[in-house]
DNA sequence: CTGGAGTTCATACTAAAGTACCAAAAGCCT
DNA sequence: AGGCTTTTGGTACTTTAGTATGAACTCCAG
């Protein structure tokens, strides 16, 4: 639909310009008639106005004509590459974070609560609010879907 | 060196087709004036012949210049391998592999004991053997261990 | 300066995980 | 057949995980 509104646009744009061209010309023959100038003049005038309209039109045919080429390369890595899309759209809070690095690495609430110098109560809500954040129902499949997800390796 | 005499070829084909063009130019004048067509049919011709030109050139200054933009987009992927040796250090079974293998990817007991058609005792059962061979204390630390020793992806 | 978001912690509860111990059935090897 | 491992399942219990709710504190933008 865009596309032959488009070539609609472009065609009409065509049009008119032609109609100027011709109007612009029949201007000159006059002058050329009344004044009584060269024909050399006149042709040459004429040669270099379509001249200029056929470098123009090939430059239109020509634009949006730009090859992209993507090529996937495929690169076996150890290591691991963040996916910080899939991540922002957790929305996940600094301490939430923090406490999904631990719990991906198999660590207990008790043992995140230690190494995070807070108490266990902290760290379960925030582990329930990265279940609800993460939409996964325990911290094993909020392990899988990190590291599917690639938010952490 | 090449491309200076390209360019030279270029031009030298440009003077030609216009020494040319210029020269049909005068055949049709001459016919012009001799046979007295109109001279709407001479600019007509004249103004065919240089859009004809005029796009050709464009062409030419384009030719080359068509942006084949080639973008390498690297695609990380971890190409998984199986230490073999590491899971046969372990000695499971063979159903207590199949538990591990539900276990990694997040799947509760319950779930575990679903899919394999088993009551969630036996589930438990393995499980427990599975944290004892594994020399862990959960099934979190399972997860991480088995990506560790590459056994699991 | 007020309201919202983030962080912290507590209590009380339910659900799930994990341990320990036992036992029966199935499969396999000699 | 007897001995072995594997597989299955049970009971009873402890521990950990997860939910719900409330409250206090900080920080920051409107």
């Amino acid at each position: 639909m865009t596309a032959q509104i488009k070539q609609l646009k472009h065609t009409a744009l065509y049009a008119l310009l032609m109609a100027l061209l011709i109007f612009a010309l029949k201007w000159i023959q006059w002058k050329y008639l009344i004044e009584d100038h060269s024909t050399e003049i006149y042709t040459g005038l004429i040669a270099l106005l379509f001249t200029a309209l056929g470098v123009w039109i090939a430059m239109q045919l020509a634009k949006g004509k730009v090859k992209t080429i993507v090529v996937e390369k495929e690169v076996f890595t150890t290591e691991f590459v963040q996916d910080e899309q899939a991540l922002a759209q957790l929305e996940l809070t600094n301490r939430e974070y923090e406490v999904l690095e631990l719990l991906v690495k198999g660590a207990s609430n008790a043992e995140i609560a230690d190494r995070l110098c807070l108490s266990i109560s902290t760290i379960k809500t925030h582990v329930s609010n990265l279940l609800v954040k993460m939409h996964v129902k325990s911290r094993t499949q909020a392990i899988e879907k990190a590291r599917r997800l690639k938010i952490l390796p």
